[in-house]
DNA sequence: ATATCATTATGTCAAAATAACATAATAAAA
DNA sequence: TTTTATTATGTTATTTTGACATAATGATAT
């Protein structure tokens, strides 16, 4: 090998199955406990998180390879996900300081330079995933978007940046669904949504517009358990959701 | 223009000094006599045309071989970019039949059997793009959107993409004036809104919303010279239009 | 000079959407 | 039965949107 070695996410996929220097990042958000939360994996033997991600196959697509590292670390087949942006930088992180954390786990001759990675976020049920790490990494768990520590590689910067992809998207597309488990009160989607746009929404105002979607059906039974009124059930349809995305009900400006 | 560059998509960069198996493709857009109007390349001894575009350099971001070919094929350095989609789909063309329609131009040797792509539309100002061939096509030209051929690979597709990617974003983001000249008069802002939605607007209420936006200024002079009665001219005012950015004034859903 | 023509500038009103606001109902626990 | 936390919901004023037509003007033709 030259005298180009190093780099990214992307480890010199020492087989030639793997497209070179570019790999994906996933960014795989969850809600539960009124809190967004993303997957993130920890390094074997260190304390250094990151992203879910890898290189993509000769023989895959893109987004199969997304649709394959999400079912990898999540179990879950059926997933929402969303191609949100290219990271393509020159330097996107210390290169000589991820080198040193991990050159325990990795031969430096296996490093890129650089590596390109394309970023995709998925919105998941959080109750159905069972988080699972792969071969380099030996725990792979929630984190409270709050509370993400430092991460390696520039995936500080990446979770951020799907945030405010979704942030913008969720304004006019009902995708935050994808987040709540099928049946859910009007409250707990209200809640999601705060968390998404990080601030808070007028109950009666938020009741009477996502009604006026008309992709949501309410159940005629309320769920009991709480030392409070129990609230109407709702579900997602699918069906009026996909009618009105053909409407393609934007308004110009 | 460095040496041995581009093109296609697929073409095996010769030299380890580009990324393999990956490219770039441009959708440059420009805006003459009411037609929205892209700019592609005829391939030498062909009458084939395709978009601009070709490999990134190890030594550049991805952004800046986007800014790179832009301005090798228009000769303008400060453009509108926006990335818009990853093309990275398995199979994105007949292979045989490029490699028989342009093996006259690169030896079959230099292709890869697949190439990820990574698709920038460009606004640009018609009349300041001096379009210019690069090594292997002998023509750059202007096409009316509703006018473009047959494209090599699958750059029907990725113009088709870039343009709903266009139309999604000038619902929420005034881009459509970096299309104009730095003067222009309500009417032709006017038809520039209509040829990039593809639906004719009312002029009391675009004239209404458009200056809601408070990022227009209007010149006291008007612009003479039609056997009618004289528009007002008006510019674009970058430092009201960061200013409206900032409140990032989308309302939820 | 005047008439004609093509084009531009602009206002009103009804309907719809939004934002701001508070209270009664209820299920469970005390 | 009282208390508590939580949910469901309605009204009004304001803003935004959509639908609609006409007078003004600059050039050209007569």
């Amino acid at each position: 090998m030259p005298a180009k070695e190093k780099q990214s996410i992307a480890i010199k996929a020492a087989e030639p199955a793997y497209l070179p220097q570019l790999t994906l990042d996933c960014i795989v958000l969850g809600f539960h406990q009124d809190q967004l939360r993303v997957l993130l994996l920890r390094w074997k033997g260190t304390q250094e998180w990151s992203l879910p991600g890898g290189p993509i196959q000769q023989s895959e697509s893109v987004n199969a390879a997304a649709y394959r590292i999400l079912k990898e670390r999540t179990g879950l087949d059926q997933i929402y996900l969303q191609q949100f942006q290219v990271f393509g930088d020159l330097v996107r992180y210390n290169l000589p300081e991820i080198k040193t954390k991990l050159q325990h786990l990795i031969n430096p001759e296996l490093w890129y330079n650089r590596a390109v990675s394309i970023g995709y976020y998925a919105l998941v049920e959080y109750s159905k995933v069972n988080p699972t790490p792969d071969l380099f990494t030996d725990e792979c768990q929630w984190w409270e978007i709050k509370e993400i520590p430092n991460l390696l590689f520039d995936h500080n910067q990446i979770v951020e940046a799907a945030l405010q992809a979704l942030r913008q998207q969720i304004n006019w597309q009902p995708i935050g669904l994808n987040l709540l488990p099928e049946q859910f009160t009007m409250p707990e989607l209200q809640r999601l949504y705060e968390a998404i746009l990080n601030r808070p929404l007028d109950p009666r105002n938020f009741h009477r517009k996502i009604l006026s979607l008309n992709i949501l059906e309410r159940f005629p039974e309320r769920r009991k358990g709480g030392a409070f009124k129990s609230p109407y059930l709702y579900r997602f349809n699918q069906e009026k959701y996909e009618a009105v995305l053909q409407e393609g009900n934007l308004s110009f400006l």
